[in-house]
DNA sequence: GTCCATACTGACATTTATGTGAGTACCCGG
DNA sequence: CCGGGTACTCACATAAATGTCAGTATGGAC
């Protein structure tokens, strides 16, 4: 039970996707590219994430060896997130695929979303 | 709810993950590089995923333009999906974070899956 | 003492994603 | 008439992800 299960992949992507988990992470990593951000500033960089939500996401990326998490013991707290090397890494093999996004974002918008579920 | 809602995003990101959905759409999109594979062939291509999730993925991914249907009129039926033009260029675009998998696959399956949700 | 700001934590509800197993339609060869 | 092979469809069940909202802890300013 206590076992650490290790998973494992069908292929890179297939690790890679899961790193990435669901809609915010990579966003999250996006936002911290260019440098370290508390928390605060984290969830006003990436607008309509509950704050709840981006506790757990940061947690497990931080899990995940993304990100370091920089606890400032003062009042009012202060909570600083940075990126790791493995962090950077993964924002830029993440590159290609956000410029794609940019190009096609027209495209992408224009899909019937609510006939895609 | 009728109109088409005009789903907006944050950032190219943003779009690029709503394309690529859950855990599926990027090894499928992935399995189909190649050329063209019949509904069976695919299903065998990307281990562990159900009957009818398959089909759910491909037809949202018809949907949103990344791949083509082809039936073929015959007994027992035939059905042959390709990537369009825009999926080609999101799998190339995605190239990177396979190749950032594949380099980094040890660690990820080292991540202690269990502790992290 | 009261309030402020910040970064949380916890109970709970909802939405989305995924999985299971059965059944359907088709023509053909036996 | 039966079973083989393929690509589904349908009803249902569970799991995972996300959201809402209230509450907590702290020390200093007032």
């Amino acid at each position: 039970m206590k076992e650490t299960k290790k998973r494992t992949f069908t292929c890179g992507l297939d690790a890679a996707i899961a790193i990435m988990g669901g809609k915010w992470k990579g966003l999250i990593l996006f936002a911290l590219q260019d440098g370290p951000l508390r928390f605060g500033e984290v969830r006003r960089a990436v607008p309509g994430i509950s704050e709840r939500v981006l506790i757990l996401q940061l947690r497990e990326m931080e899990t995940t060896g993304l990100l370091h998490r920089e606890v400032y013991h003062q009042v009012p707290p202060k909570v600083e997130y940075s990126l790791t090397e493995f962090g950077h890494s993964l924002n830029t093999a993440m590159g290609p695929l956000g410029e794609w996004g940019e190009e096609n974002i027209e495209r992408i918008e224009a899909v019937p979303w609510d006939k895609v579920g």
